[in-house]
DNA sequence: CAACACTTTTTACTATCAGTCAAAGCTGCA
DNA sequence: TGCAGCTTTGACTGATAGTAAAAAGTGTTG
């Protein structure tokens, strides 16, 4: 029984590998958001990128496994956003949206991609516990302190207001990675919800702020 | 010149032709509904007709045609739509929901298909003015009645209220298309959001039995 | 710098998909 | 029953994902 041997100069194959995997990467990441999931093409992939498809397959595995890297990447991304948040419950809703579109805007295609490809495998499937839906869902709970501050009255179950403002940001994200609406429109769509869904439990002077929000994000 | 001739027996042909078609277009429903529109393919189809794929060429012309015609019976459907809704608010919106919950029981395998088609082929496009989209949103507006008599107090647009409207149900409409929610579960979800949204710009007294009604929602 | 050992790419292939066409088969009526 | 025209089918094309094994390439070491 012989053991098996690494290649000599593995570490460095595997470096390259590694840059020649992610610059086809980046290429399927083009080719996907522009294109759509349905129209990006393991032999267009190929093409663009100099080679054959069997090297994609090489490098990537099946075409759903591109999906999946895709999607992993952007949890990974996503675990990154909104770690310290304002207290106020208006700003708390900016700082939250604004970071969202700050990085949607950096690399847009990426994320059209991968949202994309992530409906496409279910990963948003809100039945699974502990799943990424349930994860973010949680990122949109109100805090103890607006109803200990009065800022809120408790009227409405936290968990239901929780689950209005995901849905809020959740179609806003469907219609931008849909190409219905751009980046702006995402904002102020998504934070008209939020505003709406806090207008519904808040104390009469938060009530009037968000009513002031609301107005005018219109005029923008 | 020879004028083209009708067959002698086109009448019955046609009738004839007709029934098979449709047996087959709701096979189609069945398949799409269950697999989605990727896994959908024109051979599948074909075999639980217990026919080949040229036939289904003959009778649907392109797989892109039976997305088409899903489409066509869609809106068809849509526009028969002639409510009679109650003034109440609240009444108002069980009224809406319980009508497509109870149309989208008796077609589910319709609805659910061509829902899924109508995305595909961006039939909710919202930028498109005097689309579906937009004629959809309008039957979500809030009554002038309940700003006159006091039951909404004026301090948000209704043009507001009413995109936050058509947007519960949309995305309820989205997530049941998608299977991740039954129809009570869309019931629930859509009565939530739109509950929610009045609340926002509620008196007292509507509030007060918005709360209750919210509340109520969940122990079912 | 040449030879080796292993990696990577490619050539050539299979299977499945949508869709087409012309020939064979069938149907409804006289 | 015979036939005109409708309907279905066998046989095909071209595009797709994916695979196996041969060919080409690469980093290291003597």
């Amino acid at each position: 029984m012989k053991k098996p041997v690494k290649a000599l100069g593995d570490v460095t194959r595997q470096a390259n590998k590694k840059l020649r995997r992610e610059r086809i990467f980046n290429i399927a990441k083009r080719l996907i958001a522009a294109k759509g999931l349905e129209d990006f093409t393991i032999s267009e992939l190929a093409y663009e990128a100099g080679v054959t498809t069997p090297t994609i397959h090489n490098l990537f595995g099946k075409k759903s496994d591109i999906i999946k890297e895709l999607v992993s990447n952007l949890i990974e991304k996503m675990q990154g956003i909104a770690l310290n948040p304002p207290i106020d419950p208006i700003e708390n809703a900016k700082f939250f949206i604004d970071n969202v579109v700050a990085v949607f805007e950096q690399e847009g295609d990426f994320y059209r991609a991968a949202f994309m490809s992530a409906e496409r495998v279910r990963l948003f499937d809100p039945r699974v516990p502990d799943g990424i839906f349930q994860r973010a869902q949680q990122l949109a709970a109100p805090r103890k302190e607006w109803y200990e501050s009065g800022l809120f009255l408790g009227n409405i179950e936290p968990s239901t207001m929780m689950k209005r403002v995901h849905n809020s940001y959740r179609l806003g994200r469907i219609d931008w990675v849909s190409g219905y609406i751009d980046l702006n429109q995402l904002r102020h769509q998504v934070l008209e919800g939020m505003f709406l869904v806090y207008a519904s439990d808040a104390s009469p002077e938060l009530h009037a702020r968000l009513i002031e929000e609301i107005n005018g994000l219109i005029s923008l």
